[in-house]
DNA sequence: TTGAAAGCGCTAACAT
DNA sequence: ATGTTAGCGCTTTCAA
């Protein structure tokens, strides 16, 4: 029965077992050579008492703390936790631990959780985006520790990169779609000034249509509310104003599934009368009536590269460092963009 | 340009700005009595340096942390993230700081993250769930700070508790599916054993309409894959096994919408022919063609309030707790459930 | 309003 | 195989 709350330290386990802390120490870290008898009993002592040890103290002392910082926009985009998970797989046969901050994908929030977690002197850092401000960067560069940009490749890192080219992901796509024999594009996607990725692509693909010859007919951004509902609203409200369109191409898988269930509910053909594109490769949609046409970000992918840079830097801080790595997604046609 | 990597301490600052480590320390604090001018040109020289405090070693120095731990099951369950917004959002007028810890519903992991994050010292825990080892709740208790588990009431907890009783939930959505006139019940579910409130929910559920003479007809548990295909498969499946069913009870609502799906490919009548309920309210299916019913599981509020209680308890320790907080969620019954 | 000294709980480095 | 000493970079406390 626990009634004075001052928090157990090594000297209570060492008073426990009579031994010194500087053993009681090794053998909860599994160090140096100590004798199997000590250990048990200090093993004892310490689950007897429910020691648990103080990693402030420990990362103070040992100048090494094994956090890694993780700093993403959104937990709330499923494309965020499936980086995570790569991430935290990655990391599990490791010493190292991530600790997420999210942005919100605004900058000066991105400054703040940055500061705050460098405060905490993790061992790394893997941050979304080669988009900071300016005083973002300057962190990262002083912080000294190895800093890993993922998701995009389309810029400059401080340190490096993992991620895919969200512009040629653009280009390929509409490339597909022109190849099909389609013609008249239109393009819905979030109202994110700050989504620097949806921007890219959407640049990208409307570049290489112009190569064709073709303008994006028609287009709409949303913010806020269900992506199903909204794909589903826009959706609707583009083929009213713009009948003749034939090809929608939109940022993100769900917005593109609820263009896909209006289409469907209209009787519309598709990919025949019009195709549908969307972004991600979303596991989430897989039980719509139509397999949407979309692209693999590569997200576990990336996750587990980008935590492989940070544990080998890590490990040996002279390892060579390969400043970008662009992984290539592949068109998945689904069922709703024609192939030919 | 660095080339050296020490990091900076206040001791750079101090020198920098001709002032004693002290009287930064207090500037970068906010902290006692400081000149306007010494405060500026402190500011200064920290920012002009690029210093990130240490908080290692100001935690271990003030006995402090600012961090708030939460355990929860996963993050690819939408549920999870929503409880997290709630938390973070309600944080974010205070100085504390929510980490998150994920253990895919293993209570050794859970074990283990407890463990790792009650050695930083954090100043509160939050834990979904209230079924813990006897390792994990003697840590809890041991630990001497706030700990409110989440998500549940149906059990007793180590300190207190915010949720929803699950039991209750499943009941009350029996009672109005029987009430509506349905009798042959079908239920589909995750296999998840370790899922106790989805348990608890079939529990409640089984043991309501046993009141009413009703037992459930066909049941499925499904575990890994896209749900809202699996939802899709498992109730083809159910409906060829047994066709004289007229309702069915899905855990969550990702199987239901894909339940929903197939009943409407299939051209089968909503809810007259059939009746649907889910559970817990996913504002990403609002595009589906049809509403399904469900009960909202009250995600962002119980974040909230659990935030709440940690960030008051962490204010004024000696404040009064109320154990249990319970939480009432209501059908909502979409267009998938008759009313009557 | 500012500074000096002591120490938070642990570990590195060096004895033994 | 085990112990001793000195600090890690801050903040608390007390003195000026």
């Amino acid at each position: 029965m626990a009634t004075d709350h001052r928090p157990l330290t090594l000297r209570d386990v060492s008073e426990a077992s009579g031994v010194s802390e500087m053993t009681v120490s090794r053998v909860l870290r599994n160090r140096g050579d100590v004798s199997e008898a000590t250990r048990e009993r200090v093993l004892e002592a310490a689950k007897a008492l429910g020691y648990v040890p103080n990693k402030i103290a420990g990362a103070l002392a040992s100048q090494r703390v094994n956090l890694v910082a993780v700093i993403i926009p959104s937990l709330r985009n499923m494309v965020f936790p499936e980086v995570m998970a790569g991430i935290s797989h990655e990391l599990e046969e490791t010493e190292l631990q991530p600790v997420v901050g999210v942005t919100d994908y605004l900058p000066e929030k991105e400054e703040k959780v940055l500061y705050e977690m460098l405060s905490w002197r993790p061992s790394g850092v893997i941050i979304a985006g080669l988009e900071h401000s300016d005083a973002s960067r300057a962190m990262l560069k002083a912080s000294g520790i190895p800093v890993v940009e993922i998701m995009d490749t389309d810029g400059t890192p401080v340190d490096c990169a993992v991620g895919i080219s969200h512009r040629r992901a653009g280009r390929e796509m509409a490339r597909a779609i022109v190849k099909a024999g389609y013609e008249n594009i239109g393009f819905m996607g979030t109202k994110m000034p700050l989504d620097h990725r949806a921007r890219k692509r959407f640049e990208g693909f409307t570049e290489q249509l112009a190569k064709s010859g073709i303008e994006v007919m028609d287009q709409e951004f949303y913010s806020g509310g269900s992506a199903l509902a909204k794909g589903r609203e826009m959706t609707a409200a583009m083929l009213e104003r713009t009948p003749e369109l034939d090809f929608l191409y939109y940022s993100n898988d769900m917005i593109g599934a609820g263009g896909l269930l209006h289409l469907l509910d209209k009787g519309i053909s598709v990919p025949r009368q019009v195709g549908l594109a969307g972004f991600n490769g979303v596991e989430l949609l897989d039980g719509l009536p139509r397999r949407l046409a979309t692209m693999d970000a590569c997200r576990t992918e990336i996750g587990r590269r980008a935590a492989r840079i940070i544990a080998t830097r890590v490990a040996e801080p002279e390892a060579p460092v390969e400043p970008v790595i662009e992984l290539s997604p592949k068109i998945d046609f689904g069922d709703t963009l024609r192939r030919r």
